[in-house]
DNA sequence: CTGAAAGCGCTTACAG
DNA sequence: CTGAAAGCGCTTACAG
């Protein structure tokens, strides 16, 4: 590895004591201007920068943050991951901050590993994404003291700072938008409840229903794993019901790519006989079969934002003052549409065709 | 920030020196078995963590490698980067080392980066995706003397190390697939011819034809944007031909939906009157229209891969003596199928009606 | 087996 | 305006 330049080997080509190059690299007023310009053009030229663990143990700050990554991101179906962290990037690089990233195995490993990372100064603020309800991680941050933000939110998230998207509200307004197609069979795609934002959507969902005035029938609800498998198994089940509904909106665009399978290969066509709205905005999802609706959200922007506030934070900003909360927008493509008036016997007998 | 107990706290709290703590806790074996379980059981009660930036200044190595995102990662069409950083996570952390991840704007803001990057002293190594077939970036990190290894390779990759996927020969095994199912007229959709990836398919596609005694028809041959718009502009100068193809190889699965999408556009049915075959093996591609056939490969051993070489390396081992090639696989879903032989005044009516 | 000391490469009061 | 010195929190020869 390229020994680069110390300070001391710029000092001695300069003739000048490290304290002087130093603080007239870090722009002290109380250094000539001849000086300081010749000490700049001479680190340009030898290509000095100063080692950053020297600087940073002497500041005493690490001047970098870590993200724990999601520790499902592994099964490939976490493609906000790169937005977000190029994001985060942007923000950090004002400063100059470095972008740390960090997976754990088990829950219990993401633990010691964020108590290993704290105490080891080797980060100044920390960034998580997808908290459960009652998250672990974030009561252990708090504890360490540790600067800290959360990309969507727990059930208590009064004292700490997070950018979320407004997904109860979304799922109002996919409700609202089923019911305006004259939808009133409406079912929910989800996923396990100790994730917060499934529980919120959940929530959204069952307060769309209330406020159109339709009843909640427990079996239109369907929890299931996480991803496109599940979103197909939890399908299967709805429409293996007596009365299946005639609209399905789904926690995430992956389980809603589950959905529009199971739903084809009932024989059934997604957007006509059964309408499936998804959740995230997945560029990919204009190439689903057919082309999927779903609410999406301004990605880029999270990782930005989440950035700057912990950045605001790590300055001694209040955390509660810094809690965003933004709404996603129902990007209609084709897997939704107006109520079908079929008699029921039809449907069946299309379906059993293709079994 | 919960100011971690240092090393100076721990030896007074045990009445011992710094030095002997710090032995003891780095398992030297010079020091007794009774003092040595004493200092290390105190750690743990304490929860001691040696400080990273003290620790790494000291030993004069910073345990910590970078991954330079690739630049057009903003575009959300890199779904292989979470999987990339997962493994090397996974290798990074058998040692204790940290990942860093760096994004650059513009490409002469990436020199001066990593230029930066290697010069503080911030990172031990670096990886770098998909590069140039001449990449600036490797001149430069090989000038600076720092470890690396390439995630794909340049025109010249003799004296460096990297893990790349045989993708030449994965086109070579599309083609003979496709000629297998009696095409004849098979088209390519590239990227820009400057990624070495781009070139290397297009040679992969151009022996493949060779060996199967095709003549090459440079009509046949649409380079576009890298994205999915890019395979459907392609794609759609390919069906406005004379003589149009009936298969299409993508050197990417996001070109490959684009291209399925000029297909169906056209009300052709991709899989039936044309193939298309995609690379990557995205798993999205399942819910594709039809499913995707693609060529498909181990990514999540990718990174594990890329991080033992990386470590390897620092540690002194020969970078020529890292170099891997994987192979790729036909992934078979529903995009291809056999030649139909309809006469060609049969599909352009079909086209036409429409338009 | 343990301690005293130097050193890693910076920054920053403190003198002058 | 510049220099001499202490200190950040570790590791590691070197003594004893």
């Amino acid at each position: 590895m390229a020994q680069s330049v110390s300070l001391k080997m710029l000092a001695t080509h300069l003739g000048l004591t490290v304290s002087t190059v130093s603080r007239a690299l870090n722009g002290y007023t109380d250094i000539s201007p001849a000086t300081r310009e010749r000490v700049k053009r001479a680190a340009d030229e030898l290509g000095y920068r100063a080692n950053q663990n020297a600087r940073r143990l002497s500041i005493g700050t690490p001047e970098t943050i870590c993200y724990l990554m999601p520790r499902y991101a592994s099964s490939g179906t976490q493609p906000f991951v790169a937005q977000l962290l190029q994001g985060l990037g942007e923000a950090l690089s004002k400063r100059n901050w470095d972008l740390l990233v960090s997976h754990a195995g088990t829950s219990k490993d993401e633990l010691a590993q964020i108590d290993r990372l704290v105490r080891s100064g080797r980060i100044g603020g920390l960034v998580i994404s997808r908290p459960l309800k009652n998250d672990p991680r974030i009561r252990l941050i708090q504890d360490l003291k540790c600067p800290f933000v959360v990309h969507g939110r727990t059930a208590a998230c009064d004292d700490y700072a997070w950018y979320d998207i407004d997904s109860a509200r979304a799922f109002v307004d996919a409700v609202d938008h089923l019911v305006g197609l004259g939808h009133s069979r409406i079912a929910f795609v989800g996923a396990p409840l100790q994730y917060q934002f499934a529980q919120d959507r959940l929530n959204g969902y069952q307060t769309g229903l209330k406020g159109n005035g339709l009843p909640g029938d427990p079996d239109l609800v369907q929890i299931a794993e996480f991803s496109d498998e599940g979103g197909e198994v939890a399908t299967n089940s709805l429409l293996d019901l007596p009365e299946p509904p005639t609209a399905i909106v789904c926690v995430s665009d992956a389980m809603a790519f589950g959905a529009l399978a199971a739903v084809r290969a009932r024989g059934l066509m997604p957007g006509k006989e059964i309408s499936v709205i998804g959740y995230d905005g997945l560029s990919f999802g204009a190439h689903a079969n057919p082309p999927l609706t779903t609410m999406a959200q301004p990605q880029a922007h999270a990782g930005r934002r989440l950035g700057d506030m912990l950045l605001s934070i790590i300055d001694g900003e209040d955390p509660k003052k810094h809690q965003e909360l933004q709404r996603a927008h129902l990007l209609r493509r084709q897997s939704d549409g107006p109520l079908q008036h079929v008699v029921d016997r039809e449907k069946r007998s299309i379906r059993e065709e293709h079994q």
